[in-house]
DNA sequence: CTGTATCCATCGTGATACTG
DNA sequence: CAGTATCACGATGGATACAG
């Protein structure tokens, strides 16, 4: 794209084997589902989104937002008052984006404990040979 | 975890807000989906993955395999022939989530031109300032 | 065949300070 | 209020070489 690097993923440069990756590359960033999650219920303040997103910077939500902008997923609207106010809000596509997402959390509800377990077996199992103690 | 670093996220310390960003700090790997695809039909060995995934390091293969295991995602088999087999398989764990990402599949199928299209435009709107030539 | 170890470039993100 | 700029650091992943 035209401007430098600010972090955060800028482009695709090639073609993707499966179109899965493509969609996991808008939405693996660390706060992008947020924002999403966030926005579903309708049109969102950029403060409200700081508020309502723990732990987020206003550096990384802008950026984020900015991508999201970028895809077609966010829509941003300036209202020339004063103070500021800016709205977002989820585009229809990233809205039935967010019904598939909800897919995954469902999945990751159902199956949490059992991830779980997993990792703590694998762990016991692959731990650097202190057994005997 | 055990031992130390070796690349690749290691594990999760903080409680999450919403479930999904645990999906996906599993999958938003670089190499994990397209593991999880190409063994979605059978259990498939180390080369055959190292093949048919275009691009992948064997270390990246590795590194994301004993992820995947971790998590409960694949099982591992060794056949202790000469030279040596290990097969990976899908659990149903793991066959469930294939299921869900076909549906991310479908919305990126559905809607990758009009994100391409939103990018374009946006790139064309947002460039730095040598609109006039 | 199926890995592991090491080194290193790059990317993503947080902290902090400044602005219209 | 809603950003942007700069810096710094760890995580991520690629290249390469070695091994059971």
């Amino acid at each position: 794209m035209s401007q430098r690097n600010t972090g955060v993923t800028a482009q695709v440069v090639n073609a993707y084997a499966c179109p899965v990756r493509e969609v996991l590359d808008r939405v693996a960033g660390k706060w992008s589902v947020q924002i999403l999650v966030a926005a579903a219920h309708g049109p969102i303040r950029f403060t409200e989104l700081e508020r309502g997103i723990e732990g987020i910077s206003r550096r990384m939500l802008t950026l984020t937002l900015r991508n999201l902008e970028r895809d077609g997923l966010v829509t941003r609207t300036v209202h020339p008052t004063v103070p500021p106010k800016v709205e977002y809000a989820l585009t229809p596509m990233a809205q039935e984006l967010h019904e598939t997402l909800q897919r995954l959390t469902d999945w990751a509800e159902r199956n949490r404990v059992h991830i779980a377990e997993a990792r703590a077996a694998y762990d016991v199992e692959h731990r650097p040979e202190q057994l005997g103690a």
